[in-house]
Order: structure tokens, then sequence, then C-alpha cells
DNA sequence: CAGATAAGCGGACTTGAGTCCACTTGCAAA
DNA sequence: TTTGCAAGTGGACTCAAGTCCGCTTATCTG
């Protein structure tokens, strides 16, 4: 069951359907280039808005029209990269179900990489999570949304396996499962705790590994 | 020994342990009963400093000085029903293990105590967090600190008293247990998923349940 | 091809955060 | 009591975010 879980990504396809106008395309495109050459350079906090729209040569105005904020901008950036990853993902349930891996240890892998991806992206993710997960728009387009339904999907999957016990909140569980890795706390985990990648997914992998047991 | 948990408080001692002139000190009451009048009549997230200090009749400058920010001055706001929080934690802590309550469900009661208590203030939290974990200013004061050394105590008392399998990762399990309690995601599951209290209680009891299971 | 028009564009403007600094005042030592 | 000065004060100022609105242009229709 693992085949039906969702592909997420922006595409640039406006919400009515409509495709942008050419010339708001080239646009789009100059200022996703433009901005990820000044975060390369600068860092990506230390980039604004007027910074990037002067350096694309357009104005605020046009900036801002095709990017509500620096957190849209940024999730559109990784954009391809999430893709990727989901699509990596979903090639390895495929062939792990193939192989008959339990869906849990399918889903500590998971969690593993999603630890290395969160890593790797820990700059773009704080500025798009600093938008909040309670701002209504574009909420299906958030990381946090796809992790929620893979991790729950393979919450699902385990249950119906009779891998863990029925009765089990799933959707309580894949939200609190993920919430240590929401980068304001994984960044203080690296940077202030100092825990390493490995750590952290060992961490994950206990946290996991208890929920086999206890239902009472 | 869950008698040395500290009890964390921002009182009115400067850091060099220098208490604050007087005409200071009526100043910093004025701005705090002001705020928490602001914040009770228009709610918290819709007052701006500059109006407080209108309000309060001091100057920006003067309300910089005692609270570098709204994170901060919320905070001072807290603070009393924190310690309040605390302390009546650290007695039913104290009366539980009298009465031989195993530490692990000392660790419920208090998770379940701080699912509420986050809920009742979730406003000031969500601005007290909002400067985020990362800043090292002050960390000690943030309530993740507290809440960090009273789950971690308690976990380490309770592989001390056999509860527990030795070998756990106390200081990540802490982390990760506490992390659902950060504002954002707990008002997201509140307001977005529309969990109740009593099911994010019951959520974290099973995360909690399935350690004493697990190590290999 | 011409005209209509919705989409796109740019930059001035508003708003709030936070800093700076010249001025004032409480307090303690002489 | 005077006086030195660290602490306290107020508000102008800077900086970035995000909005607004009059002008321009691509694209569609006849």
């Amino acid at each position: 069951m693992t085949s039906d879980l969702p592909i997420i990504s922006l595409g640039n396809i406006d919400e009515d359907g409509r495709s942008e106008r050419k010339d708001a395309a080239a646009n789009r495109k100059l200022i996703l280039e433009t901005a990820e050459a000044l975060f390369a350079e600068k860092g990506v906090e230390n980039v604004c808005m007027a910074e990037i729209a002067q350096a694309a040569g357009v104005g605020k105005g046009t900036l801002y029209r095709r990017f509500a904020n620096k957190a849209e901008l940024c999730l559109a950036l990784m954009d391809t990269q999430m893709v990727e990853f989901q699509n990596r993902m979903l090639a390895e349930f495929r062939k792990m179900t193939v192989n008959r891996v339990p869906q849990m240890a399918q889903l500590e892998f998971f969690m593993d990489g999603l630890v290395h991806f969160t890593d790797a992206h820990a700059p773009l993710l704080s500025e798009v999570q600093s938008e909040g997960l309670l701002q209504e728009r574009r909420s299906t387009e958030m990381p946090h949304f796809w992790q929620y339904m893979t991790v729950h999907g393979l919450f699902q999957t385990a249950i119906d396996a009779g891998e863990l016990p029925q009765g089990l909140d799933t959707e309580y569980l894949a939200d609190a499962l993920l919430s240590p890795l929401m980068v304001d706390i994984f960044r203080f985990q690296r940077e202030v705790r100092g825990f390493s990648l490995e750590r952290i997914s060992e961490g994950l992998r206990v946290l996991i590994a208890g929920l086999r047991h206890c239902v009472d």
C-alpha cells in the first residue's frame, strides 16, 4: 500500500490551473536563480527580499507577486530536491516490500533518510518553517505534509500487517514522531546539544521500536 | 532524587547580582502591568512593542532596556505561573515518591500537566518560542530548559530504579518527548488537526510506555 | 491587425522591530 | 550637601517585511 503515497510538488501551475504568462515565467526562473546564487554566497538568513529583487533586476512588487514571502521562495527552491527525495524513498519502499522487509523497518529507514535530508537542508527549512505550521496557505506543499502522509501511511500498513497493535493513534503518533525533526528542535539538538546524525537516528529508532509493545 | 530538580525564575536580579534602581524597578512593574492589560484586551499577537511603551507612558528605549524583545517580556509575564507550576509538580513528585508511585507514572503525570500548561499559555508561549531555541541568551530561563531537566531527571531516576532498561539515550529522549509540546506543533495539533488535550496526553503516554520494552 | 483586458511590473509607502545616543536622575562617597 | 557617574530614559533613526496602486504589456477575440 506504500504505492499510493503522494508526491507533492509546486510545479508552475497557478491555483486556477491556468499557466503563467511567458514573461512572468521567465522572471520566476530569474528570481529563483538569483536567490539561489545569493543564498550560496552569503547564507540564506543574510539575504533579504529587497536584495534578491535588486540583484534580479526586478521590483519588490514583482518578487512578492511570485512569492508571498521568503518562506515560499525557499520552499520553491527546495521543491526539486524534495521530489527527488520522495521518489528515492518510494523506490526503496517498493524494493523493500518486494523483499518482505517489515513496514516498521521501512519506517526506520525513512526516518533515517529524513534526518539526513533535514540536516542537509536546514537553512532553507528554517525559513520555510518560520512561516509556521498554522498558515493555511500552501499547507499541502509544506514538507511536514508529505512527511506526515508517509509516516502515517507506514503506520497504517504496519497495523494491517500485524506488526503493530490495533488501536494506536496513528495520526497523533505520526505528528509526534516527526516533531523532533522540525528545524528549530533539530538545529538545537545539532548545534547546542551537539548530537550527531547517528545519535538522532538511533534515538528515533528507539521511540519507534517501543511502539511495537505497548498498548494496554 | 526528584528533590534536586531546579526551579527556574527570572527574579529581578541583574546578571551581575546587582539589583535595579528604584525608578527602574517601578518602570518594570508598570510595563509588565500595562502589557498584561493590553494583551488581555487585544490578544498577545495584536500588541506591538511601541504600543506597550506608549500605553505605559515610557519611551521605546526604556522598554527595550528592560526587555530585549517581546519574547523576553512574555517570558517575564509567565514567570510566576511557571514557578507555580514547577512547585506544584515538585510537591506531587514528593508525594508520589513517598507512596511508591513508579517514576514512569510520575513522568506521565508531568507530561499530562504540561499538556494543560501549554494549552493554557499557548499565546504567550508562542511569543516566547518565536525567539527560537538557538539564542544563547537566557536559555536557562526558557521553558524548555526546566521541562528538559525534569523529564531527563525522571528518566534517569527510572533507570536507577530499574523501571527502564540501562543504555537508553535519556538526553535525546527527553528532548524528543518534549518536542510535540513545542507551541508551533502543539497549536497545529490543537487548531488544525483538532486534537483534544486528552488525545494528546494519551498519545504521549503511549510513547512513554513503549520505552519500557525496547532496548536491543 | 486592432482593441480590450487581465496579468504583470516597479517602486513609493506603511508598519513594526530593534538600535543609538544625547540628556537626566538616583545614589553613594567625600 | 555637593558632586561624580553609572544607570536610566525618550524618541529619532535604520532596516527589513510586506502592501498598494498607477503604468505597461502579453495574449486573446473579432
